[in-house]
DNA sequence: ATGGTAGGGCGCCTA
């Protein structure tokens, strides 16, 4: 049995329906994961993704900020929603697919602007919330299970256009980096995308800020796909739809790919 | 060191 997932900071699942609608139609993964919905659940657009084939959804929302969700083909059932650092943030969801996959739907907070937490509260949160991820995954050990979302962290030389110059910015910091090691080994999660695509420059987020986005190509990536180790190895044909930053009024993130074949 | 662009929802917070 073989299926195919997305991730895709969307920034405004309103405001961008006809995106989302537009990449269920033209990419159709069978299970999308979606970040900074930005919606209350009941106001998803549930009815217009339904008719695409996407019949099943699970979803943590709040009013103008945050929101997960995931828009399934198969039956999904909500396994967990944790509220790390007790932010009141809806940041987390995860469902039990009917193929017995369990996916984890992230949305990591940004961490504002200082990369300091004796001068930025976000910035100490961010570590904390990682933290308490870690601590969630030693203590529910992970099996046959995904991990998906905006990590906002690009740990990789190759996941930054400059690393020397993003060393002392935020989502590329050593200590960012480090949280994220961290809970990537206490779930002993396999990062699917660099599995799959070792070498090279890889961004999933181009910002809004800066001018000509697609030449000056300042990406970085923060959009992960990661895996248990009994399932990992039947991930596949991962990539980045790259054109999709590119389309009328975009999302200033790129959505992630990835097949399995269980 | 600063400001640059977006979304939500209407003054300003967040990214």
């Amino acid at each position: 049995m073989s299926f195919t997932l997305a991730t895709w900071n969307i920034n405004s699942v309103r405001l961008r329906e006809g995106l989302v609608a537009r990449l269920m139609t033209e990419e159709a993964p069978d299970v999308l994961c979606l970040q900074e919905c930005k919606s209350p659940v009941d106001l998803i657009p549930l009815e217009q993704f339904q008719a695409l084939g996407y019949h099943h959804m699970v979803a943590r929302g709040q009013k103008g900020y945050n929101g997960v969700a995931i828009f399934s083909k198969m039956a999904i059932e909500e396994v967990a929603a944790e509220d790390f650092v007790s932010l009141g943030h809806a940041r987390h969801i995860a469902g039990k697919l009917e193929n017995g996959v369990t996916v984890h739907n992230f949305y990591v907070p940004a961490g504002g602007d200082k990369p300091n937490r004796e001068i930025n509260e976000k910035f100490g949160q961010k570590l904390d919330y990682l933290t308490e991820m870690r601590d969630y995954f030693r203590a529910n050990a992970p099996e046959k299970s995904i991990l998906v979302g905006d990590l906002n962290i690009a740990p990789r030389e190759d996941d930054v256009w400059d690393h020397k110059k993003l060393l002392k910015v935020v989502s590329h910091t050593t200590v960012e980096v480090e949280h994220l090691a961290d809970v990537q080994g206490a779930g002993d999660w396999v990062d699917v995308t660099r599995a799959d695509i070792p070498d090279g420059n890889l961004y999933s987020w181009w910002s809004y800020r800066a001018p000509d986005w697609d030449t000056a190509d300042k990406g970085r990536r923060l959009d992960h796909i990661w895996a248990t180790p009994d399932i990992a190895n039947s991930a596949h044909s991962s990539r980045v739809i790259r054109a999709v930053r590119g389309w009328e009024q975009p999302s200033d993130h790129a959505p992630v790919f990835a097949m399995f074949d269980l």
